[in-house]
DNA sequence: CGTGAAATCACGTTCGC
DNA sequence: GCGAACGTGATTTCACG
């Protein structure tokens, strides 16, 4: 389906996850290609949805982000599941859901404000159906945190 | 030290988040204020260090990245932490390291090609000094994933 | 597909309020 | 601190190779 990608395309990508904002003009001059050139791959790259979104990340310990943790959750019954998800869709101090192999069906990941909201959410989350436990381990810090996949390793999406 | 956001600056902030690309004019539209002042609002929150980055997000399914695991390891002796995080920041592949409460002393996140690779990272980590023991959750389906927090609930960085 | 030139639009600065 | 106007530079469009 969608061919493959050159060393150029890499290029811009690989930039693109450190400096979102970078220019097309200083884009061209990394890659050796005029920004019309590089305009075109960026909207092909979005295009395909190999680029699916730009975000600003923000500083969670300048603002009121005080608990970062990984919660197991354990759901009960697949028939829970779809109800899960979407109660997970609309706690925005959830922010990663992921259905995992070993012990607990799910991988939360939360940042919220204090203990106190951190219990809310707790006891929200159980309450749900399905839900029988969850086991928490809070983060103290932080030595690694990013989003940037090593594309270098990488040859052709599909 | 930094003063408090006003809700303009928390409105900027909530777009950047998900339009990491918005031009200034769009946000002044939002924000019913002309793009000088909103040029001038994004200069002080970068410079304040609120917004840390700017990134590209990529689809990892459409690369090579079959896996993403989370990664429990067992770093015995604290003299040993020093070492391992420096080591951890050599490994492209480890996106995320935190120290935690509860069992094993840090959680990995990782995103790599396939079985074969995971294990030889699984390996090189466990020949690491201090590193006795690690338990793997491999990821099944991701429900949710974001770096978006949640600031309608904020009010002051400080 | 890539390039170069022209038109359009966004950006940063300066000014007056 | 905000809004308006100017000058600069980035982005897009188009004709061409």
């Amino acid at each position: 389906m969608g061919k493959g990608l050159d060393e150029t395309d890499l290029t811009i990508l690989k930039h693109l996850q450190k400096e979102g904002r970078a220019q097309r003009n200083q884009l061209a001059e990394i890659v050796h290609l005029s920004v019309p050139s590089v305009s075109e791959r960026m909207r092909k790259l979005e295009e395909k949805e190999l680029i699916t979104e730009y975000r600003a990340i923000l500083d969670a310990k300048r603002f009121k982000f005080d608990i970062t943790a990984f919660v197991f959750v354990e759901v009960d019954g697949s028939e829970n599941y779809p109800r899960f998800i979407e109660q997970i869709q609309q706690e925005p101090e959830v922010l990663e859901c992921h259905s995992i192999t070993g012990d607990g069906s799910h991988i939360l990941k939360i940042r919220t404000e204090n203990t106190d909201s951190f219990e809310k959410l707790l006891s929200r989350i159980q309450s749900w159906d399905g839900v029988s436990k969850s086991r928490s381990n809070v983060v103290l810090s932080s030595f690694k945190e990013t989003t940037e996949l090593p594309i270098e390793k990488t040859i052709d999406p599909k």
